[in-house]
DNA sequence: CACACGGTAGGTCGGTAGCCCTATGGTGTC
DNA sequence: GACACCATAGGGCTACCGACCTACCGTGTG
């Protein structure tokens, strides 16, 4: 599990971002940040993995912040303006990376984790391939192994079909094969019922995968 | 339900926000634009409640676009920039509401559903008042009723403890009352097990309340 | 071709989850 | 003070779930 710290000025982006990293199955938000001042307390109280900063903040700037932070953990700078000054600031300041905020959503997932592996990302030439070394979820061990059918039943339970019968009907397959799958993933999640399956499922993002 | 496009061209924010937004029990992400183009075409294609929109993006900017679709849906426009200037070409567009990026992320939902309501948020004055009569989350009726123990063990549930008896040790109770409770919970929540309240349970946001 | 693996299906059995009912003490409210 | 509601607890019962086992067939891989 990755422990990340959001530092920006704009409300909207801060909890959003924070809300949708979180729900990123190896990626925990342990604190958000709305200027550099927050990002330092929260930095030293929380001892996050990674953090994610805004270069313009109000107050203290997101580069003053990892000034005094001295690079005591890899910080990940994410800005609008994606400038040689800024990239080269950031840099100065101990910044392990310099994205912009047109980067996708799972492209910013890898950066963190590459981040958290210790990796730097500040060459553009090899980024791409960075982060493509950090694309998989790396699921937990067990969760990579299921199979297709088991997958599928396990996205109806998150969406709320829980009953043996019901499920048998989904698939058009017997009740007994149900309870084989259904044991088989209890399993490979380590869970004992249908009810822990489910929050599991749910947890690993299974509840909107699509119906095929 | 409301369902809702959102535009703007910093891939990150749009990516967080639809995340972000999706996770809000009463509020569904249809459709996402990079710019005005994209907006025009996801709100023809998804006919959704409600546009979120930002002003500035390549090509065809938020402002064009909203002028295009000519008020057939209420829009609210999320900018950075604030001043009188922006606020005037937005209701000149036919926005009916304005909203900055400083803006919790509360609000936000709030604003969305005033505007699902049809009200408008353009007017500072009121604004407040509007968002406060929409802040309540309008849990679906049965959740609403929950009480505090129910609550707590709903949390556990969505937490992956499942077990009756694991449930009565957690609460200093004996399992006969943790079933009562649960049945109660059925009841309210109109389903029929603990999968099916877990996943509710998720669903509701009750996975990461205080253990308080 | 043999073998592994996934999907399918069945049997048995013990434990437990869910359903119906009653009951009591505390708390808050009109 | 009567009443409603909540948290607590129990009895009894049935149906279902989960654990363990065997089995067959098709596909792909060595």
């Amino acid at each position: 599990m990755i422990d990340v710290v959001i530092a920006d000025d704009h409300t909207l982006m801060l909890e959003s971002l924070a809300e949708a990293l979180d729900s990123i199955p190896d990626i925990r938000v342990v604190g958000t940040a709305a200027n550099g001042a927050e990002l330092v307390e929260q930095t030293r109280q929380q001892r996050p993995t990674v953090l994610l900063v805004d270069i313009e903040m109000p107050q203290v700037s997101g580069i003053a912040a990892l000034r005094e932070l001295a690079g005591a953990i890899p910080a990940i700078v994410v800005t609008m303006h994606t400038g040689e000054a800024e990239r080269r600031q950031a840099e100065a300041a101990g910044a392990v990376g310099f994205l912009s905020k047109a980067t996708p959503l799972p492209d910013l997932a890898a950066a963190v984790r590459a981040a958290a592996a210790g990796e730097q990302l500040l060459d553009t030439e090899t980024l791409a391939e960075v982060l493509d070394r950090h694309r998989a979820p790396q699921l937990d061990a067990g969760a990579a192994s299921l199979t297709a059918r088991e997958r599928e039943i396990l996205r109806h339970l998150a969406q709320g079909v829980s009953a043996t019968d019901e499920l048998a009907d989904l698939l058009f397959i017997s009740q007994k094969t149900v309870k084989n799958h259904l044991a088989n993933i209890y399993d490979k999640l380590a869970v004992a019922d249908r009810a822990q399956a489910a929050v599991e499922a749910i947890r690993l993002g299974l509840h909107r995968d699509p119906p095929d």
